[in-house]
DNA sequence: GTGAAAGCGCTAACAC
DNA sequence: GTGTTAGCGCTTTCAC
């Protein structure tokens, strides 16, 4: 038997059209079109027929096709570095109630902490033509951005960016790891290291905080990074480095609150006891980091509050035209919890 | 001055069209598509011109022009009930994975916890004419689904449907709360209570699989089941409910891992030690579960394999013609961890 | 191999 | 108030 037949074609039942609603209605298809977008001039029994046309066809207007004529979709297009991250939960929250409160509809889409596969999610929204896009802590490289802000406005939430054509808003992460460090001295320690977050949003401007702020504190000489992450993964692995360096430092300020659970656990298994043995901070102020069980000492970012203030700053972009760019950066805070105490021994 | 002038029009600088390509690499647009589309009768010399104008102009495929003429998008919606909880982090991954091996895109939508906005989400992105729709543990009534199953394939995660328009995969809820009560029975327990998931996808169903095991233990006179939900905050206040009364249970089966750690909280902060004085059981098993420090027993299911499932499914509706209805029940599992032990005092 | 033309489902001008 | 018409940016026959 010849194999030259086709497959057998999905029978994918023809949706309704306005045409059909129009025909069904009585009435042309301009007519029902106003219905729908709720305009005010439609004769109220016309409205109702259409009305009734459009729940007994089950009609649903085709978003790309009412796009491709208005040059707009009303959508913002938001990439999540990480859906597991319960920090970029309060982001997209926020996010979400100022685009409702701007009649605007938010889609999402993910690299899935890989990427390789992020372009590909920013590529994707792009050709479905979002008025905006808010990048939430995006891994690649900024350059490549360039590119992409030729398509539409764009938001990275952060990642600070300099550029002309995106704005940014981030956290001061210089300050705020000074904070952290800061407040690791002022229990006592001096040999503070740091597990960085790798190629991750915002790791390298940590790490530098780090040290800059062991460089005013005079303790340069007790500068120590290791490579982690911004999941448990690299974070357990970033303590197993340290735990194997003499003298071990007393406390460790890690990457984000992923990465300090990381630790944490790598820490607990070797037993160690924190805070006792050795102090923990994290970053972000996470969900996780505030479960009693948990308990970790963090530095807090207004996550809810820097996603509803990206769409703001996006529709100034999209609905009035604003080009100049602003790149604005709020100011972290520290959350002391019970994983930061005095320093063993009082002091090395 | 006269406030007619109107608002200044944002100068949204035209993006180029796929004429635009073809001018300027001088062939027709038919050539263009094909070249994009990655056609191979094209001659080289034609396909570099081609490639290098997409370049120079920064052109990206219109993809609402596309769906609209191939009357299909090659997207798959996703709608999340609750992107704060790291369980549909998982899910996710799965989906995501299983969409790319197929060629898929994913994008997605959530009513950020509120049943009156996932039918919003639901709504956008049926507009925008997914082919397929994927419902992650959707809070909605169900009876309202029958209206989106006329625009695209439905797949229910997490909620069994048992209609014609719609498949779905779920775990065995009422074995999952089976399993639950047994191991707090096997360890002695009687006075097993239950915090349920309120409004929650699945809720009902494992509040149901908690009686029937009580019944089925002879427990039936120490059935308790207070009124929860499936995130912290009502899971803390289930847990005060239960600790007005008397006597109180020795063990408590939560309705999710989130709900589970709310109960941890409010217990703890009573005075209450667990698992010495009371046992807990959450559902799910989430990474949060999993911490070191909240060690919660809790029931597993594959969420990750039902994420690479669910799109399996919609794949054979939409690109295989399936039209009968796939309704499939996994099977939970027991993980035991540090939160449940024998009965205080060694009986009631 | 390549181009011309039709049309996907909708909105926006414009006529009546 | 309502209908007619011309596209939006693409893919898809069908000629050549």
């Amino acid at each position: 038997m010849p194999s030259s037949t086709k497959p057998p074609r999905p029978s994918r039942p023809k949706r309704p059209t306005i045409l059909d609603v129009a025909r069904q209605a009585g009435v042309s298809k301009s007519l029902v079109s106003l219905v729908i977008r709720g305009d005010a001039r439609v004769a109220p029994a016309n409205r109702e027929a259409v009305l009734k046309a459009v729940t007994e066809l089950g009609y649903r207007p085709n978003a790309m096709a009412r796009g491709l004529v208005q040059r707009r979709t009303r959508m913002v297009g938001v990439v999540v570095s990480d859906l597991r991250n319960p920090f970029f939960g309060d982001v997209v929250s926020g996010i979400q109630t100022r685009a409702r409160e701007l009649r605007y509809r938010v889609i999402f889409s993910t690299g899935d902490r890989q990427k390789e596969f992020e372009a590909e999610a920013i590529e994707s929204l792009l050709e479905l033509r979002v008025d905006g896009l808010i990048l939430a802590g995006p891994r690649i490289q900024l350059e490549t951005l360039e590119g992409f802000g030729r398509s539409a406005p764009i938001m990275v939430l952060f990642r600070p960016t300099t550029d002309d054509w995106s704005d940014s808003i981030t956290n001061d992460d210089v300050e705020g790891a000074r904070i952290a460090v800061e407040h690791c001295a002022s229990l006592g320690h001096t040999r503070i290291a740091h597990i960085d977050g790798g190629p991750g949003a915002g790791a390298q401007t940590r790490r530098e905080g780090y040290e800059q702020a062991m460089h005013r504190l005079g303790l340069e000489q007790h500068i120590l990074v290791v490579t982690g992450g911004f999941t448990e993964k690299p974070g357990r692995s970033g303590a197993q480095k340290l735990l194997s360096k003499r003298p071990l430092p007393t406390a460790v300020f890690a990457a984000n609150d992923l990465c300090a659970i990381g630790a944490l656990n790598a820490f607990e298994e070797s037993g160690l006891t924190v805070p006792e043995d050795i102090s923990l901070l994290g970053y972000d102020n996470t969900s996780v980091a505030a479960l009693r069980h948990v308990s970790l000492t963090s530095i807090h970012q207004p996550s809810v509050e820097m996603g509803r203030r990206a769409v703001d700053r996006l529709f100034e972009r999209i609905d009035k035209g604003r080009t100049e760019p602003i790149h604005e950066v709020v100011s972290p805070r520290l959350v002391v919890r019970d994983t930061t105490g005095p320093v063993p021994g009082g002091g090395q």
